[in-house]
Order: C-alpha cells, then sequence, then structure tokens
DNA sequence: TGCCTAAAATGAGCCAGATCAAATTAGAAC
DNA sequence: GTTCTAATTTGATCTGGCTCATTTTAGGCA
C-alpha cells in the first residue's frame, strides 16, 4: 500500500479569467447580505463592486493603513488577522466566499484594524465604503441583512472571549476544530471530514491563544487517539462525534 | 483630619417617578441610534417602548431566557454577564444611559446568551424585538446607526480577544481601568478621576480572565504607587496618564 | 525517485498566575 | 458610635502551558 504523496486540499484552478462577470454577479445575488434584494436592484448594485485577484498567500491590505474599501470574497479563502509589536499573533477569522470584510465605515479617518491575506487564489469584490453606505440608506433589507451578520460575529467573538476566559486549550482546540470542520468541512472518502483551507499548527494556535507547540502537541494527541487526521497545513476530522464531546 | 467614612459613589435617589415620560422622551432622542430621526418620527416611535424600573442588584433578564425584546438604558448602570456551569464567570460588557442591549434577533428560537442586572437604581425602556425591526426598515437611518454602533461593540470584543491573547494580566487590568474612566469617570475632588458605578475586585477579575486574588494584588500595587484610589466597590483614577502608560 | 526545507513533533525546565487557606477591613445599617 | 459581614488583602504552594532547544518529517519540486 503506498503512502498518499500529497496534500488532500483541493488544487484551486489557476485561471486568469476566474473571476468572470457571471461569477460576480452569481455570488451578489447568493451573498447573504443582498438577500430580499430584486434582480434588478442587483444588477445596478454590482457595477459600483470592482474585482481584483490575489494569489495564495498575497496581502489584501495591512493593518493600520487607512481603511476605505469594503470587500467581498468571491472565491478562495481569506484570512484575517492582528499582529502585535512582540511578534505575537492573533488570527480573528477565516471567511470563504460570500462573506464581506474591509470597513463598513465612511469617516476619513479610519485605519484597518487587522491584515487580510488571502489563502488560496482568491476573487475579491471591493466597493468604495460609502458608495456601501448609500446601498445601506438606499436598500434598508440590506442593512437589515448586514446588521444581522454583525450581531452574529459580534455573538460569535464574545463566544471566542468567553471560552478564552474559561476553557483550558485542549477543549479550545477541539472547539476551534469542530467549528472549522462545520464551515469549511468537505467530505474526503479517505481522511474523512477535511477541512478544506490550507491550516498550520501556527494557525491554529494564534486562534486559541496558544504557541504552536502546545498546538502541536494537542494535535499529536488527538491523531493518536483516532479522533482525526492531519497532516502539513491541512486536518481532516475522524470522529466528529468524539470531537465535541471533547469540547465540552 | 476625620477619615471618610463613605463610599464616593454617588447615591441615586430613589423615586418611583423615577423613569418619567420626559425623561423617556429626552433619552431615546438623545440615544445614539436615533440620532438624525425627527422630532415627529421620534414621539411615534417613543409610542412603541414601554419603561420598567429596576432595584440595584436586580436581574432584568437571564441567560438562556427566549429572547424577545431590545431595552435601552435610559437612567442607571446595566452589567451584562456569562456564566459558567463550574462558576467562572465572564463580564461582556456595562452599560450606561442611551446604550442598547437584549436582542435584535426576530427569530423565534433565540435565547439571550448572557445575564443583564442592573447594577444601580435603573429604568429601561423596552420593546418587542420585531417591532424594533420593523423601525429599522421603516427608518433606514436607524439602521445604520445601529450597524454603526454594532461594528463598534464588534471592534471592541475583538479588541479585548486581541489583549487578552496577547497581554500580561497587569496590562489587561490597567486597560479595563481606563477604558472604564473614559465611560464612567467623574471628577471627584477628593479621590480624581471616579468610576461612578459599583466596582468590585471580582468584577475586574471577571473583566480580566484573572481571579479576584490576582485582581486585588495588582490593586493594591496600583494603590501603592498613587496610580489609583480604591475603597470597597469603588475606583478612582488618580494619574490616568501613568496608567495609560501602564497599559501600553 | 530522491532531495530539500519549512512544518511539525518532542523533550526538559521554568514561571506567571491559579488555588487554597486565613486574616483584615471598609463601610452599610442601626 | 458600635456592630457585622461581605469585600478585600495577603501568604504559601502548585501547575498548565510557555520557552528554549533539538530532532524528525511531510510533501513540494526538479
Amino acid at each position: 500500500m503506498s503512502k498518499r504523496r500529497e496534500t488532500p486540499l483541493e488544487k484551486i484552478f489557476i485561471e486568469s479569467h476566474h473571476c468572470t462577470i457571471d461569477l460576480r454577479l452569481e455570488m451578489l445575488s447568493q451573498a447573504p447580505f443582498f438577500k430580499g434584494l430584486d434582480p434588478e436592484m442587483l444588477r445596478e448594485v454590482n457595477k459600483r463592486f470592482s474585482a481584483t485577484h490575489f494569489e495564495a498567500g498575497e496581502m489584501i491590505y495591512y493593518e493600520d493603513e487607512p481603511a476605505l474599501r469594503l470587500r467581498v470574497v468571491v472565491s478562495g479563502k481569506v484570512k484575517l488577522m492582528r499582529h502585535t509589536e512582540e511578534g505575537k499573533d492573533v488570527l480573528i477569522d477565516m471567511l470563504k466566499p460570500g462573506e464581506f470584510f474591509g470597513t463598513l465605515s465612511h469617516l476619513g479617518g479610519e485605519v484597518y484594524s487587522e491584515t487580510a491575506t488571502s489563502q488560496t487564489h482568491t476573487c475579491i469584490l471591493s466597493i468604495d465604503s460609502q458608495a456601501f453606505r448609500d446601498i445601506l440608506t438606499q436598500y434598508p433589507v440590506v442593512a437589515v441583512n448586514v446588521l444581522d451578520i454583525m450581531a452574529g460575529r459580534l455573538q460569535a467573538s464574545r463566544d471566542s472571549l468567553f471560552e478564552l476566559s474559561t476553557l483550558p486549550v485542549d477543549q479550545r482546540i477541539a472547539r476551534i476544530l469542530y467549528r472549522l470542520a462545520e464551515k469549511f468541512g468537505e467530505q474526503d472518502d479517505e481522511f474523512g471530514l477535511l477541512i478544506q483551507m490550507p491550516l498550520t499548527r501556527k494557525d491554529l494556535a494564534d486562534m486559541a491563544a496558544t504557541t504552536t507547540e502546545t498546538a502541536s502537541r494537542i494535535i499529536s494527541r488527538l491523531k493518536k487517539d483516532g479522533i482525526i487526521h492531519a497532516g502539513r497545513q491541512w486536518i481532516a476530522i475522524e470522529d466528529l462525534q468524539e470531537l465535541e464531546t471533547l469540547s465540552a
């Protein structure tokens, strides 16, 4: 039996016509914050966005840079992080197609509070934040949708805060894996529920507010216990049930 | 020179006519989320709110209780916390007049994710969450205001998460004190910038994700260094400048 | 198919902050 | 003023997870 020599992560096909007009419109029409907007308005709104393409690992914007645009992931995965002077990093969120990031604010003096990196090949739509605010007042249904999303994110952030304050590292890691599996999981016939995105031990550590070494030790244990499969930059959940139990 | 025998915290006058119609309307007109709404609309909107009165220490709602209403602080201070089965608590936020809490959600199955306690005598306005959503779609300017507030809260929550992940306890406490002073500080001629609200060492610990003992040790040190004054359930900042330096 | 390197795994020692235990007040109430 | 108790302080000890150092390896690449 020959060992698999490649990452099980999907290889995203690199084409320059990746970010087609069709895809853009399709994405916007399915984006949660435009739900309920009729096709006519949608086409109108679509004109105000412009598309950009990023390679895996490329920075989309930097922390402390003037924040002028709101962005939407069309395809690929985006990572949001904050950095410390002493080199500590905190991973704030991982985004998938349909999610927005950047700034909603219209004020001039704002800067981005995090760095956005494209984790894979990505196509990103962007719009001037003031133009987006115009859309919000023009289409109240969009404003309410965005509000619901922000409420959900606030909830998630407070959940993390709560867990960070009350749970030991191993439980935090278990919960993070569980959530990533829910959001990015795709069934892989060899390894189980594969988290479809490049994910290092350090990423995990930065999410759980721990160190790479500790994250690695915990992953090793989970592998030994047959709960997950993992390699370089990828993790697949073998026993989701047990993972949930662990995170209790 | 006789030692002061009482808390420097203001004694809120207890009157049953505390929460007058005038006060209600005045509060709503100044509430950040109704900024930009003309008086006519405001009067219209005001009708849909109802007022309730709470004693200091009373629960406004409990975690896991069905979440049906959105509330607004008219007068007094409100504390939001989450509790663990093992008795650990996390203090999520402290609110002052003009801030809202409760739920924005309209879905039936939602429950409150935190417990709200009135820290002082309070007057609270409340409205059915669906009715509030109607206001949002009816007055887009309100929706955008609320959105900005939510964005600010998300930012604040992520800031806390970041600080919790990267700073040692003493710096976290220094930052928390600094922020509380900004939000609740009132100049006291004897002690300096007094944080105008009952605030125990445990509250502080629950904000900083530490223990009462550690919070107490840090407060003791700050007192010894002449940076703050503190007693039972109250803290005043003597040297704000130095406190800011410490939190760097 | 083997080479090469960043990612991951592992070991050993250490420390900030938690826990456990006890003594001491601040300041409310009468 | 005196009383009374929950809030606070302080001390002593313990430990989860961090640090530092080193080895091992997955898997991209030619």
